[in-house]
DNA sequence: CCTGTGACATAAG
DNA sequence: CCTTATGCCACAG
């Protein structure tokens, strides 16, 4: 395990250093983005492997829901949704509130 | 080529 | 709301 390409992983890289202060996107999107819709799961592993780079604010993708699926991933039990919090995100019960304000589509703000 | 894996997505119970 | 199950994909070994 712990892979480490470069082609699909890096863009994924790309993307998620790109995300603006305040916002946050899914894996789904970003998986779309980078023309692999149904590869949402290699866009969290790929932030899996995120650990070793310093601009990739995981906390700021989310699943589809908004929810911080991966907050598990982190090392405190909230840090996630407090670093979300201290962005100016609603986060309830590990739920981003607002979603669709805070969204940030990679089709929308990079295309 | 085949197997395992995974921070998803969706459906079903 | 919960857990399972299935699909799906890219990649490491």
């Amino acid at each position: 395990m712990k892979p480490k390409s470069d082609n699909f992983f890096q863009k994924v890289y790309e993307v998620a250093e790109q995300i603006p202060y305040g916002r946050v996107t899914s894996y789904g999107a970003i998986a779309k983005y980078l023309g692999a819709a149904r590869s949402a799961r290699m866009v969290g592993w790929a932030m899996n492997g995120s650990h070793n780079m310093d601009n990739i604010p995981a906390h700021r993708v989310v699943n589809k829901a908004g929810i911080l699926t991966g907050k598990h991933h982190f090392d405190g039990t909230n840090l996630m949704q407090q670093l979300l919090e201290s962005e100016g995100i609603e986060v309830v019960d590990l739920q981003i509130q607002n979603l669709e304000k805070y969204f940030w589509d990679p089709f929308k703000e990079l295309t």
